[in-house]
DNA sequence: AAGCAATATTTGTCAATGTCAAGTTTTCCG
DNA sequence: CGGAAAACTTGACATTGACAAATATTGCTT
């Protein structure tokens, strides 16, 4: 039974992408050393690092958590001095998260860190290999971006 | 400032990948619905399923944790009826874990899970894009291998 | 062959992560 | 005004994982 192209690359893509993600997750740990954070309390360094503020809400969204865990995370955030918890002045019921300056520190180090580990491995690929890849990804997230749409559109 | 062809392909690659990872991890996490076992349960039934049995000492290894993390979560498997524990005849300090055969259908499962998931969205991805994906995750691992060498070395 | 270091695994203890259900406070609507 | 809805927090619990100490076997050395 001859495999179509198609097959092989499921079968191909099902190989690579394990060992790529393994590689990256325990790079994402390595980049921690040292410093007295977790991965999933980074993860909430980085979220919030972009906006001012953030609403719990909007943090577990973005996070992928309950609410319950959100508040958790933020509390140990807050017990490290990471982050504050600010009361929304408009709507009461709404908690909005800070980082303080030591959490925008600490995220703007791991994104130093982040961005000289990428260069490494980017410095070993040929030019061709990269723009293979970044082709190659893109289209792949517009394939999962269209499966999800189509997902909505069933409800 | 002019950007290098390096700094912008670093640039791309580090928005791409978290969210590629993130629904890859999401994807995963889905594809256990309905089913009774966690994701790092799932990572052990899935690094057993080709060898008939395994030491915990390679099982640990394989799973990326220490081997106490490895002994608790085989307890669980075998009080889900998941797996079991063998003593090796040989040498009798070692344990060897077995999948059971309900193990051994839930990993198929999930394998068979992954495999449509996979076609889900190759399929809509253009052959083109493909080879190029396939072409550049390629040269990626091989600059992971090639770092990791080169890590190696230094000792 | 006895003794002791090394190996393989388990257990104890502890912290973090996360879930679900129930409770609190504030807002909003009829 | 009164009650449903929204945004969080808290309580109770299971899983995950780490590190250090304990246990059982093996294998080397004298």
């Amino acid at each position: 039974m001859a495999e179509t192209e198609l097959e092989a690359f499921v079968n191909s893509i099902q190989k690579l992408f394990p060992r790529i993600m393994r590689y990256l997750e325990d790079e994402a740990t390595r980049e921690l050393i040292g410093l007295e954070v977790t991965p999933s309390q980074m993860n909430a360094l980085v979220v919030l690092y972009g906006p001012s503020n953030l609403p719990m809400g909007e943090l577990a969204e973005q996070l992928g958590l309950t609410e319950s865990a959100a508040t958790r995370l933020v509390d140990r955030l807050l017990r490290m001095n990471l982050a504050r918890r600010e009361r929304d002045e408009v709507d009461r019921r709404v908690v909005r998260v800070r980082l303080s300056s030591y959490g925008r520190q600490l995220a703007e180090l791991v994104f130093d860190r982040r961005q000289e580990q990428f260069a490494r491995f980017a410095e070993r690929m040929s030019a061709d290999n990269r723009q293979h890849l970044i082709t190659g990804l893109s289209a792949l997230l517009a394939a999962f971006a269209d499966l999800e749409t189509q997902s909505k559109e069933k409800r």
